[in-house]
DNA sequence: AAAATAGTTGCAACCGGTTGCCTGAAATTA
DNA sequence: TAATTTCAGGCAACCGGTTGCAACTATTTT
């Protein structure tokens, strides 16, 4: 009952061609005649034929697509898989997306599972408590470019790609200190070992080119759960000096510190201005949302790093001439 | 410099064996002997060898992998991404995710090039504005059985799972109404064709069994853009009745709708109630959010969809015995 | 002791393309 | 007219596995 799906041999059975003229002809090969050409491509059409992609990538050792690896496909990573996909799919390559959930165990597993599926490539976003990029390693051995964005190892000799924030960060506190901010606190994500640590650089150095002296209990470092932002809360606000603007790690962070002030313990304390890193499309829709956040591009992020990774998979038959690129972009403040 | 990276026959040489044996040892087949089978696996483990799954794909015809297409994946079709990853997981399949963008033609597009990636199967909320499916007919040639969920098409002889939202709509209408209101509009999505419309058919009935009579100038359909809402929501509130409560599409649009009236617009009419379907985390940190939501329980429509297409996949060699299967979901009032 | 059986392993085809090299015919040049 | 070049197309190996079947050895049965 069903149609047999055309292959090429078939088509060579039925012109009397051999496979290679046929193959050949369907690429436009200079070596076939023009008639010959137009006949194969005439019957193929006829017949719909479609490419084995499968037996290409099998036989050209190249499979046309790209691994994406990321915590988790939230608004963020969202943004950034469409800049990847953008320029995957503009080079004609197919793009593999995978959740890590910010599990060391679960990044380990899925680049393997890539690795085996032989994706020509891998732009990743590490996980924030992994210890090491070793599981990267293999990656060299199989001739797997890898691109690091967003969140990089701070390891010599791979690809990256990231969005500096200590600069926009001194920027975020001037801005807080031109509202007339003094007592400005700081909310932070896990310190984790392998990706930098820039809000609390820009968060010094802000301080520092504003003249004001930093407060080491206004700096809190809170997981990212909604309990662990309470907590850092309450932590910040039991101190006998209270702030009057929080910095937040992310747009997350600042929804449950925002909660926690006014829902939680409304009235306990005077209101608090928030500022935050990258941004939530409803954020907007808050009635106090935060006054400003900090851009971090992540769908140039994405786009530049597949940028990249073409690059080094166009390199690869000369690795002398094709050096790690590490690129560097600058966020941006963008006020309410 | 780079080791080569190990194959069957590799080890074969080295083991004096032919390929055949150590492919069979390599996957315990009981024709072979214990000590050849443990020699192999030792040396595959010395050499971290690691099948070449570009291989056996072709030769097995079949990639275990899965394609999934989705329109976009924002908060709620994410969490059906989860559900789908784990289900395929678990039988030891892959997940390429496609994002349409609710466009028909890249919906053609993404759906081509899964068919010739050869995806073993394919699971896929179709685009708000596909006319038709007959874009997915081609996959019956390629015997990749499909199975829709969340927006399913309504043709016979598909394999389907959605969930209903009639009867919860129905509960919703009562809800507003215990909660005093009489004057209940719905502001509704783009009214595309082969999608069924439950929310509405849940509003006539919900009027019917509460006595209540419908005022056809409550009925407003939007585009699911900001900007379509507020025109929605500027007819709805230009009529000499006004609605003392909204039902929304989704929670996109109560969001926007909310907006509108107390910021756009704000302190010109009365407040109103709002309740939506589907749920952003985020809305819990409103200051008045929705009242209550209809649970379309993503995840599971998402797994359910997942098992279903395994059961096709498992059934392609009998499918007299493997008919299509529907399933049907409740969706679920939520009151916050 | 011959025959039947069970347990191992190898041979070779196959999956559907790609590609280097060869061949034969036609066209051009010497 | 013979030699050379060009053009069009075919042959066969290859990519790295899987699999049906044959073959060989050792053991058991008759």
């Amino acid at each position: 009952m069903q149609n047999k799906i055309p292959t090429i041999q078939e088509m060579a059975r039925i012109l009397k061609l051999s496979k290679s003229t046929v193959s050949r002809a369907l690429r436009n090969h200079p070596a076939i005649g023009l008639r010959t050409t137009q006949q194969v491509q005439k019957l193929a059409k006829e017949l719909n034929y479609e490419p084995n992609q499968m037996a290409i990538s099998f036989s050209k050792k190249k499979t046309m697509s790209i691994g994406v690896i990321v915590s988790s496909l939230d608004v963020y990573f969202h943004k950034a898989v469409f800049g990847i996909e953008d320029c995957a799919y503009a080079n004609d390559y197919n793009v593999l997306i995978s959740q890590t959930r910010d599990e060391y165990d679960i990044e380990k597993k899925v680049l393997e599972t890539m690795r085996k599926q032989r994706v020509d490539g891998i732009v990743a976003s590490i996980s924030r408590n992994a210890p090491d990029i070793e599981h990267f390693e293999k990656c060299k051995q199989y001739n797997i470019p890898v691109v690091f964005f967003d969140r990089v190892p701070d390891v010599p000799n791979i690809n990256s790609v990231w969005c500096r924030l200590d600069i926009s960060t001194v920027e975020l506190v001037s801005y807080l200190v031109s509202k007339g901010h003094e007592k400005i606190a700081l909310i932070n994500g896990p310190d984790t070992l392998p990706i930098k640590n820039e809000r609390l650089k820009g968060y010094y150095d802000g301080h520092i080119k504003n003249g004001l002296k930093v407060h080491e209990h206004f700096i809190k470092v809170a997981d990212l759960s909604t309990v662990g932002t309470y907590e850092a809360m309450d932590q910040l606000l039991s101190h006998r000096v209270k702030p009057s603007a929080i910095i937040t790690f992310n747009d997350y962070m600042s929804l449950d510190a925002m909660h926690y002030l006014r829902k939680v313990k409304p009235g306990r304390y005077p209101d608090i201005d928030f500022v935050t890193y990258s941004n939530l499309p409803t954020t907007r829709y808050l009635d106090r949302p935060p006054l400003a956040y900090v851009d971090q591009f992540p769908y140039e992020q994405g786009k530049l790093a597949t940028e990249v990774l073409f690059r080094q998979l166009n390199g690869l038959a000369h690795p002398e001439t094709t050096p790690p690129e590490n690129l560097i972009i600058e966020s941006k403040l963008v006020i309410y």
